[in-house]
DNA sequence: AATTTTTTGACCAGCGCTGTCATCATTTAA
DNA sequence: TTAAATGATGACAGCGCTGGTCAAAAAATT
């Protein structure tokens, strides 16, 4: 029933070790050695039991994905594209949401890993720009990969995934300028996100490229909520100037937005475009649909877990990789924003 | 550094084989030595190593949580529940969401079980009402647990926690009646899905009891998506005789609704009530919010585990657990509905 | 005080695999 | 052609725990 690495080993004529080189990709194995294990494992479907690995090895199969976001399309399709990576090179993923904000997280964290002996983690924000937890894990030397928000490679960081908010934040403001509005407001996220930094500065750069100026009472600080949304909204229409166009720094914020909106009984986007980020699913469903910029979540988790892998692997050159995969989000053109005298 | 089963022994000054006695509550262990045993493990912060476990005994300490939803709320929440009692177990989850109608979906599951030896598997919909996975999990004798729609325990089944999908669909419907409709239509789930069939159930229980016709045209059949809610809603609103109530049989179809009758110019809720069903955190963000039914989903997962928990205990007593715990969804009224006259 | 019952420990095998080191085969250099 | 270096392979111990057996010790019962 159950196939072992005996079996294995019996079926292909050689010792057990030699399986076990096979299955690690180790170094010093004949071509045609290979090639007979390789048979014997696809001829019997053996499959590593995990635990005995685990057990025997220093190093573990598993690696973590560490979250505390609300936004439950995001993390699931994180999850989706951490999974097709794991599977593919067989680990395991054990998932841990938890509170970023909790006191203890670092030491909550220590223990998950040592506990589950954790190969490697993945951090989104907001782990992945908390300075203190990447040091609690290279002290305990345990590989991760971060996936923020930045558009240039830092030299020597080799674990990092790039997400260039910034450049898709210009993009999405020079559509608005496109539509010939220069009265555009912008609802910021959480201010310890650096998503949000990175996404007001590009609005910032496609509005200075203009020549237009900033006008300071049009960024409202917020959070990554559709409540900070609705609050953003009213606050910026009220004031004796407003804006004809805003951009949201997330789908959230711009769902609140337009919420906001239509309390006031301003027509959207006739009175007023709003233009959300993310794409998240709900973006289409919003009446009318946000204009948005699209990031492929699963695809830059898988690859953040591949990155990791490179790492984990045993006779991985870590000094040799230094790819930083760079994301820009897409701009997507949806009915919540029109041109500017419409 | 690496606290083992050895130096708890030492600590409490008793043999490995009682420690790991106290460590799988097996019978014959005294009361004092069993506090001796529990303080050494809290004094070393002792963590018996889950692979070391796997291996050496037959069970294993992982459990599966299996889905195919496209709500991302409702797995995320899932998912909370199942760590929760997973943590307070010493448990792992192993989360594997698939494809429910792909063809090879049994060997999926079964390839799975094997291959990660879990302990156990949780299930919501659609797998909770596939007779044929019940069935392969059954001849494997791995433990589940299904989460299902219904209202009555079934005598002699104790692995279910059931959703009384039909009272809570009864109350919605009683509670449109009740603000004076008479003409309330249905937007139907997914026919695969029994929760479509027990809501539309209660349904009509409910216009039933009233003395009403359930009128034919207005029962549209369809599916768990926005893109259903807005056809439906289409084909009701286009009709000759227009219903002045929709029930919508989860949130992204009466978001769907919601939309559709935006388009055709329709207020609601003066000229339409819409209720739906789920209370999924955009259902608070639609505009007008909606009337709904809140369904507790990580208590529910929770309980789940719990139950699985104590099946796949050593020493449990199969045919004394038959508990199945029934929850009813409970009626949330927002302003997505209003008097028929209003 | 003698007997039965319960609790505990010592010991061993073994889960399936990897790490270490020794051995054998092959290539390269002298 | 032979010694040395290199490459390929295998024997064996052991990772940390469970499960079983059996005997000794302790407690409860008569």
């Amino acid at each position: 029933m159950k196939v072992t690495i005996n079996d294995v080993a019996k079926q292909a004529g050689v010792s057990i070790k030699t399986v076990s080189r096979v299955m690690n990709n180790e170094p010093s194995v004949r071509k045609d050695t290979f090639d007979k294990v390789m048979a014997a494992i696809n001829e019997l479907h053996y499959q590593p039991n995990s635990a005995a690995r685990n057990l025997a090895s220093t190093r573990s199969y598993s690696i973590g994905y560490i979250y505390d976001n609300p936004n439950a399309y995001y993390i699931i399709d994180m999850q989706k594209g951490l999974l097709d990576s794991c599977k593919k090179h067989g680990y395991e993923l054990l998932i841990h949401p938890t509170n970023a904000k909790s006191p203890g997280i670092v030491e909550e964290v220590k223990e998950l890993v040592s506990k589950s002996r954790l190969a490697g983690l993945i951090l989104t924000p907001p782990f992945s720009e908390m300075p203190h937890i990447a040091q609690a894990l290279e002290e305990m030397k345990v590989d991760f990969v971060r996936i923020v928000s930045g558009s240039t490679p830092s030299p020597g960081v080799h674990n990092c995934v790039l997400i260039d908010d910034f450049t898709a934040a210009f993009k999405i403001t020079n559509h608005l300028l496109e539509l010939g509005h220069t009265e555009i407001a912008f609802l910021c996220g959480d201010e310890e996100h650096s998503s949000s930094g990175e996404r007001l500065a590009g609005f910032k750069a496609a509005l200075t490229k203009r020549g237009l100026q900033v006008n300071p009472k049009f960024i409202v600080p917020g959070h990554y909520s559709f409540e900070s949304g609705v609050e953003g909204a009213k606050k910026l229409m009220t004031l004796p100037k407003k804006p004809t166009a805003i951009f949201a720094c997330n789908d959230e914020i711009a769902a609140g937005a337009l919420f906001s909106a239509r309390l006031m009984n301003i027509r959207i986007p006739e009175q007023l475009s709003i233009a959300g980020f993310e794409n998240s699913p709900f973006s289409r469903q919003t009446w009318p649909p946000l204009t948005t910029a699209h990031q492929p979540n699963s695809i830059i988790a898988s690859q953040a877990a591949e990155l990791l892998f490179k790492h984990t692997r045993p006779n991985a050159n870590k000094a040799q990789i230094n790819a930083q995969p760079v994301f820009i989000p897409e701009l997507l053109v949806r009915e919540s924003t029109c041109p500017a005298s419409c």
